[in-house]
DNA sequence: GCGTAAAACCGATCAGCGATCGGAAATCGA
DNA sequence: TCGATTTCCGATCGCTGATCGGTTTTACGC
């Protein structure tokens, strides 16, 4: 049993603290919002001391980076598992029915991703790289039904971004924009065939 | 030329304070961002200490709320203008150009009106009233073209959020998404058409 | 025009915030 | 067990919005 990893138990306590730290910023973010988290009552959350949470971010700012980074993380996990075959117009449509449904699951999250709300927050270069993965999947899934112009995916990424957008602003932990996904999905798709020409 | 005005001076005296201070604050919420405002700051620009603004504003979101109601204002002012003769779909293109033109043309603006974005910050029932107003406004555009249902409402200030909030999120200053809006609204229109069945 | 009540103004101060410093305490490889 | 490294935290800094009390300014009623 004694020295089961040879490697750095120090770097491994040190990890899981941190996360045990963000577990506690996201439920601090679920209960306050994203800008009400105190890093006074998160230390506290976690048995600390406001200045001991220096040892593990370098800034507030840095620890919303690393939800940042989480966040995208969690949904590319979800959008990379749907299967690419099949009907290329029921992916989008399940990539859109995914979008949605994770973002209201956790508006806090969503707020944090899609959103740009905190006072001079911008998230790192690698924090950034993973939304444009997200992007990215979002834009292969489109080429793969002939929605090759860029105004496709602009146009698709404020339709679905705008019904969570109202969802979070006009009424919170309700559903009357995110249900309208699949007539928004029955609207986009018929115009942008249209527009992209006949199906490949 | 005296007792020019036979009623209150220090009324008149206080509301052109009060607007001083609003200008000042519109100006600030511009170059550091809405959460950026500081009240003394914003004092200092209109040569006051920062505990005398609370002569004109109980709070910081009373502040903020007085903006909110400035805003709706100013976007009620510009929709109302706007003639009720003529194809009802041409309206409605024409009131959603007017709203993403005001929108990428004070992205502060915007920010304060359509997106919940300061920590706490709720509009009082008054200033609610006037984003109420502007919403029939739309639906009263809306119902003329036989789009009566709820859904034909939400699905509209969702599209034309979705573009604003695309807009300012991921390239504030551009015009890559609001540039879309025809284009949207041709998609809207056609969709909600079917959807509501013959024109009236 | 003048006296006076009301309004406006501000220095000082409060509690809260994120951030920083320096030293004590705990950790763990060797 | 030793010693370097990491972790932890009390104290403190500068900033924020808010509050208090007292001074100064304003302008209405006489």
């Amino acid at each position: 049993m004694t020295n089961e990893q040879v490697t750095d138990r120090r770097a491994a306590r040190h990890q899981a603290t941190k996360e045990r730290i963000l577990d506690a910023a996201w439920a601090l973010a679920r209960e306050q919002g994203l800008a009400g988290i105190s890093l006074r009552d998160l230390a506290a959350r976690v048995d600390l001391r406001q200045p001991s949470l220096y040892s593990y971010f370098a800034s507030k700012h840095d620890l919303y980076d690393a939800m940042f980074a989480q966040g995208y993380e969690q949904l590319l996990a979800s959008v990379e598992s749907l299967e690419l075959v099949g009907d290329p117009y029921e992916q989008i449509r399940a990539m859109a029915r995914v979008f949605t449904d994770l973002c209201v699951a956790d508006m806090a999250r969503a707020q944090l991703l899609f959103q740009r709300t905190l006072p001079g927050f911008e998230p790192s270069p690698e924090s950034y790289a993973l939304a444009s993965r997200f992007l990215d999947e979002a834009k292969r899934r489109l080429d793969a039904a002939g929605f090759t112009r860029d105004e496709d995916l602009d146009l698709y990424t404020a339709v679905m971004g705008g019904l969570v957008n109202q969802q979070m602003a006009n009424e919170p932990g309700g559903s009357r924009w995110v249900d309208l996904v699949d007539e928004a999905l029955d609207m986009y798709l018929e115009h942008t065939m249209k527009k992209g020409g006949p199906t490949p």
